[in-house]
DNA sequence: CCCTAAACGAGACGGTACGTCCAGTCTTCAC
DNA sequence: GTGAAGACTGGACGTACCGTCTCGTTTAGGG
């Protein structure tokens, strides 16, 4: 993950020529490990920036030199978390389906993604550089999976390939806002445990809706 | 809406007989639109209960005597907004749950839902009284909804009577969990809108699950 | 000591014919005990109403019906003490006077008085009602001493009888000053004790002092 | 004047290489001087630090970092006003001594000083630290001028040099306390002027008095 | 091998909100 | 109409962080 950092020069050159100390690299390591630690102890709310830069051993002026804010660390921090998310291949649709539900499932019942994940979306409905940041950083890194799922469910030749690329676009993005939603509603607001049972309950109902959506809509004209 | 307030008794003699000056009802009512205006204005992290106090003309001391601080508050002033949330009578189950759909999401487009929701949430995953809260002032309030279509649908012969209660309870809570999970999803993480072309095909996916979801399990023996 | 109290009907009926419920006279007294009691544990700057309230039994609107505040309750509570300064009579002037000091000294060491005098009287600087109720309450009863110990001596021989009333008043006024200010400036300034040793040097001080201003003035005229 | 300040390093090293930003001297200044105006403006029990932040153009925190409380800015405040207390040289003992009681009752007249050292010294009942603060503060300041005047008299011829130092230090003490303590006493207990002809009248007392103080005690042995 | 410029730690700065406490008033019921 | 109880408005309290600032001190190239 490389985040586009708070006041950097945008591009450096190619050989980083520029005068001065050099930031230290493992500052922003120890500064993002440290918020994931006091994001788990303290949640959101109770997350303060001298309590992360105490913990990781840095000056507050440090993290403001890097980040904006709260929430801008705390993506950050938590954003890395969401690189471990990959497709399993386990041969059919369903069944990686059905997977993919349980490892996101895994992911968010994490006590530091719980506990972020609300409180930045949260922060985000009034700052549309924070949603920009969320989008780039979590969001597009999960939907590329419906993506590369539905292209090897093609291959498989379990889906049909649509003609239409808008449409095409626009399905994906519907699959991917009810998997994500289904299961982050179910694990933060419902607070019920997405076990194997549900996950396989959900996987039979969107397969289902799946195959019903490739079909002529029945309500419109012929 | 009754929300349980803080250090209230919680069930006074039938003639209210407690000594002292009784709470004023009116503060109540001016404190709650307090809130959500400032909701509207400022948004959660910068709502504060001094202004909140402020507003409704009342001292601050009044509102920490009956709310245990801006969550709880908040979720209060949020809630009596579900109230509206009712489910349309179009005569078939695909046009009640586009309805329904459309409804749910004007509601969560609104400023002072959209800011809160996820806040609170937050703050709940870390207090577990927040989240009985929630649950019993917003979640249930919606999931009645559900058992109340599936019910209408089962009289018009759209949707088979499930044997098991167990199941069909589980299965409510899913469906419940699909559709609240999309939509606040769509609206909020992914940030685009839920218009009525995006309810139409995501009522076709669900209408299509929800009919694999009646018959056997394929995955499972005979 | 009965002080006039804030709100009462100056004069009652010789026959207390007033309507409605009398008011308590154990509730005065607990009262006026339970600030001595808290004076000594609180000290004058965190002793509240509503704790004396709580501690004499009694509701806070009682007190407010009584005192206009925490400087005239405290006033109250304290002159009584002063009630139990006398005169001994030990057949001299300096032994008289030493043991008036000593026992001046003596009430100023009890943490009650010691804690409030002050206190009140700095309340009083800005507070011209609050320095006539002290000085009914607390100075004037100081001084009559004063004037008892000179009528003594000039009876005894020990002083003679000053012709201008005038004079006689200001150096009454003028010894008062000393005696009192020398022996709270001791205590509560200085902050150490008045010993017999103090009290024997001072007496002769001021014996030594008084015997001069008898005399005529060596810097005026003939 | 030199106040010990709260939290303060006592001692730093000769060239100051304390870290981090150094404190503001003139924050000091503005906020002692700020004191000074509100407590005449206020008096002592309506002056509040935020009051004094506000006015020295600073912010609370600035206060709290620097004076423990009320009591201790207050005490800082005004002790700067006891500078200006100077033994006058008119030639004699009476002269002197009749001019330093003048100069004395002036300062306590100054609506800031009477109105705050009474207040201060009560507080000081209940607490060392503040006593240890006033006396450095204000008290010694005061002390020492008593012991110039008498050695001046002594050089003078006025006064015999006393032998025993421990009677020579007692006797200082009482005599400041006398001084002291009748002046303050007539300014702010009695309330009433100290003019001219009172303080004729009290340095003759007190001339007289310090005569036979010399003598051989009557009362004791050969 | 120093020079230069930025990054660093420390901590004070002006602010804002916190949640608590008390003052003094008002409202209700019981006596 | 007094008394107890307790809710009310209002405002100061002292604390905690905020995000900025001003220091003196590293620390790495580049000359």
């Amino acid at each position: 993950m490389v985040a586009v950092m708070h006041s950097h020069p945008q591009h450096r050159d190619v050989q980083n020529t520029r005068p001065g100390r050099p930031r230290s690299a493992a500052a922003d390591r120890a500064i993002l490990a440290a918020t994931r630690t006091a994001l788990v102890e303290l949640g959101w709310s109770k997350l303060t920036m001298s309590d992360v830069a105490t913990r990781a051993g840095v000056a507050k002026t440090t993290l403001y030199r890097r980040w904006a804010g709260k929430s801008e660390l705390v993506v950050d921090a938590v954003a890395v978390l969401f690189d471990e998310l990959e497709l399993p291949d386990l041969g059919s649709l369903p069944a990686d389906l059905e997977a993919m539900v349980l490892r996101l499932a895994a992911l968010l019942d994490r006590p530091e993604t719980r506990t972020s994940m609300m409180a930045v979306v949260a922060e985000a409905t009034r700052d549309e550089a924070l949603r920009r940041r969320i989008r780039s950083a979590i969001v597009d890194r999960q939907k590329v999976l419906v993506l590369e799922g539905r292209a090897r469910a093609q291959e498989r030749g379990e889906l049909p390939y649509e003609k239409d690329p808008e449409t095409a676009a626009h399905d994906a993005d519907l699959i991917f806002d009810v998997i994500a939603g289904a299961v982050v509603h179910r694990t933060l607001v419902s607070a019920e445990p997405v076990d194997p049972a549900w996950a396989h309950r959900f996987t039979r109902l969107l397969i289902g809706g799946l195959a019903s959506l490739t079909q002529r809509d029945p309500h419109q004209a012929p």
